[in-house]
DNA sequence: GATGAATGAGGGTTCATTCAT
DNA sequence: AATGAATGAACCCTCATTCAT
């Protein structure tokens, strides 16, 4: 995650006084506000300096550009998501393949859902950035996870871990998307998580039948 | 796909003559070369109009403004998409089961790989849109078609249609975008299609075990 | 009225045929109509053709340009003024000084006060004009009548003719005028124009007392 | 005159600063400035801030649009021209009514003739207006004052003093205002105002012979 | 370090006018 | 003669960014 970002989206400083800390902090937390309410072309450097309570000046002390704010908010919530997704392959190493599966789910339906709004808004501001940069990031960081999890697997090894592990992420990551993107009732959300976890647990079953 | 969004985003007039209708076509392939090639935050009425051969002026006769016009395109090819799906959920009427599930997979993906960069286009200008109204418009159609599909399959009728429609229309083409997200090589592409079908495949033999 | 306006202001054709009469009589119409409804700002060419019933190409028949059309329209208005005004100074030949200001008053309040809605749309839209040529056109023409009358007046000759039509003329139309721009209700109306047409008598009777 | 118009059209900040206030004067004059060398149409908020020596941004912190330049403009002359009336009558408080109005013609005329250019710049600028709020603000208070005047006059109690100030205020606003629109000669101008003068005061007279 | 007024390029949009049909 | 699609200059306005205080 922290892997270099094209020079003009860097921030400036690594804000390593508490005082700076907390002014970056209310920068972020005021995007994500701006970003919610107003929407992305809403999200101008004025309104988030101003609900964020410090001088535009200020502001771009910390990220050279709007577009460097918006990449580090994005980079800041990947960080903390792939930290989770760690935390849980180290928790379910040698672990049952299918409980790994469930704890995977688990995690990251779970990291998306707590705070929905702000989730659906990230994807939003993420869609006019380099994109690319920070997903491969992010998949990088993740895949080594997963695939290091998989690879410990109690019963034995899996015979092409990096097939099966494009493919439970692929699977798991596009469609707790899409179920965002559909906005689904509650029940409707709890029905496909269950049967995506059901799904993917026929599918490692089929693969050691 | 038709159904009536925002009267803002509304296009203007009906293209019904023939100079009409390639102008409009002309201004869509337009937008879609902008976006590609610059990006969405670089998508100007000029630009469009610029590289369409037309006047701005012309442009607004046809789409009272930008967001229409991205609207309007976004629309057009789901449109198209949801056609192809209601095509193949015809011809597989009455299939087993397994078929059909092959015959979706084969379809959207297909339908998304065609015009790889286009589509990746399309996935960013609609982020700006009041996405919500388009995505229903669309899944209600795709619903449809597929539930019908999944009613008359072969071998007896399924327990819980809609259930079994949800979870494979989520998991297929919120797998199918993250493929795309992920930017695959064209072998890993392969690997994954694959396995999705053999996912599905698997979720529904177990679920008629 | 019919003086030679700048060129480019000039109407292209004098309706001759009745055809065209009905033609131009439409556009003045719906130029009112625009002007009443919409205001000066939203009085563009394509609106007005639209509710004229004819295409912009054959408003551009008629008139060289919008300003002209604007311009045609007030030209009308004060030749209809003008005309009235010089019946009522025909008609007053010879009458008493006090009755003459008595009528004089009668018809240009009347004038202004039957389509008062018209009037102050009016009086808007030529703001934007060339506006001295226009009034001073009808002035002139005004003048000319007024003082021809008050030169015959009963009781001898006036003194100072010319002092007393400009006095009375700028007191008569600029109270009207102010009238109007006060939005006062019927009744200070009323209380107004009585009290105007007892000031002028006052004056007039103090002149030869 | 302050009371509050459209927030549409408000001024976005009181200029406090001696900076600010400098600014907002420039962009005022320069408004005038262009309304005076090329009209009402040509008045675009580009070449207003170039004459103003600022830039279009500038101008849009201190007005909101430029609608809202016009009316803040309008506003201040009338402020003025109101204060004047005000210290005008409360001069001539007790005085005999003859002479009231002597002084309220003097203070009216003199301030549109100071600066007449300017005068016929802003009766054509607010035409476009949405003028009925602040013609009527400007009234009330003027209103306000001469009837205090009135009221106060030394040999008696006026009997209808509403229908008094309301016939003198129109006919000398509106006179004023119509030898404006004549474009009078220096020569014909002081008759009428001379004549003007007399006009009222017999009018008095005979209100109370 | 912090501020926020000033900047001005550039965006979206309108609409008077033309001219091929 | 009539049409109305096409034009594109010009408008109003925004907002990322800078820099004097």
């Amino acid at each position: 995650m922290t892997s270099a970002p094209r020079t003009a989206l860097k921030a400036r400083k690594r804000p390593v006084q508490s005082r700076s800390r907390v002014t970056v902090d209310a920068i972020f937390e005021a995007t994500i506000q701006v970003l919610l309410r107003d929407g992305m072309s809403a999200l101008t450097t004025t309104r988030v300096a101003e609900r964020a309570g410090v001088s535009v000046g200020t502001m771009y002390q910390y990220f050279p550009n709007k577009q460097a704010l918006v990449y580090a908010l994005n980079e800041r919530f990947l960080d903390t998501l792939a930290g989770r997704i760690e935390a849980t392959c180290g928790r379910m190493k040698g672990a049952p393949l299918p409980e790994m599966v469930d704890a995977l789910i688990n995690t990251y339906w779970t990291a998306k859902t707590e705070r929905a709004e702000v989730t659906r808004a990230l994807y939003r501001s993420v869609a006019e950035l380099d994109n690319d940069e920070l997903m491969h990031a992010f998949a990088a960081r993740a895949d080594a996870a997963t695939t290091a999890m998989f690879t410990s697997a109690e019963n034995g090894a899996v015979e092409d871990v990096d097939a099966l592990n494009l493919t439970l992420a692929s699977v798991i990551y596009g469609t707790v998307r899409n179920a965002f993107e559909r906005g689904l009732t509650q029940e409707e959300a709890s029905v496909l998580r269950r049967n995506l976890t059901e799904m993917c647990r026929a599918y490692i079953g089929a693969l050691y039948a």
